[in-house]
DNA sequence: ACCCAGGGTCATA
DNA sequence: TATGACCATGGG
């Protein structure tokens, strides 16, 4: 009888390719539970996901005040508000005249669906196209919205994960949007908790250590920066 | 004075 | 398909 292979639990290879339940598993044991979008409706997580394109999060909870102060963070009262009005209110935020335009493209579009409740019915897939219709709504966006908002079972791939999958070598750099999106679904799973969970770690890693160095000794991830090492 | 942050659209080749 | 210009604030 052949000998019974010894599993290795703590410390996989460094030879060994990590994998994404496995990166998971790494990132939750060492940043715990992430609590990662705030938001006390899925009408203020849509806005937040506009206002967030391409600025830092500290901003956009400035221009939330300001919206939550004039009283206009409801689909109603936001879809009635002149556009230069809501401009001003959103300031902090930055762009502030396209991203006014394009949270009221949101709105008019949710309104035309029936309000945000109505949305429950839709199956994923055609919801996403949906939302990719919105003019300024991009996948990265849409997906925010699916998975933050409404529960939905989406990856979020940002700029941020994209480097950080290829810094850690699980995948290329180069893979299509999404391409990676269904990738991770497929090979993570676990629906929308985990997928919530995951992209909310790898963020909280980022910040945490791996900014601006190409590999860290402190690195809480061992098993993954040995990864990376033995292959560069 | 830089640089960047939880992007997307549009025009051009 | 793939670049480049553009949008704009606040914090490091």
């Amino acid at each position: 009888m052949r000998p019974v292979k010894r599993v290795r639990i703590t410390q996989p290879s460094p030879t060994e390719k990590p994998t994404f339940p496995r990166l998971y598993s790494a990132l939750r044991d060492h940043y715990g539970q992430q609590d990662w979008w705030p938001g006390d409706s899925p009408f203020e997580v849509m806005v937040g996901a506009i206002l967030t394109q391409n600025t830092a999060w500290s901003n956009v909870e400035k221009a939330l005040a300001n919206l939550v102060a004039a009283d206009v963070l409801s689909l109603t009262h936001m879809l009635r508000l002149p556009e230069p009005d809501l401009a001003a209110l959103i300031r902090p935020a930055g762009y502030f005249n396209l991203k006014a335009r394009r949270l009221q493209n949101l709105c008019r579009w949710l309104h035309n669906c029936g309000g945000v409740m109505a949305l429950s019915s839709w199956e994923t897939g055609r919801l996403r196209d949906a939302l990719l219709g919105v003019n300024g709504v991009g996948m990265e966006t849409a997906d925010d919205i699916l998975l933050y908002a409404l529960d939905r079972d989406v990856f979020v791939v940002d700029s941020y994960t994209r480097r950080f999958f290829a810094r850690i070598g699980i995948t290329d750099g180069g893979d299509a949007y999404d391409s990676l999106r269904a990738t991770v679904e497929r090979e993570l799973g676990g629906g929308a908790r985990v997928f919530a969970q995951f992209h909310a770690l790898i963020i909280a890693h980022g910040k945490a250590l791996c900014r601006k160095k190409p590999l860290c000794d402190t690195c809480p991830l061992r098993s993954i920066c040995a990864f990376v090492r033995a292959s560069a």
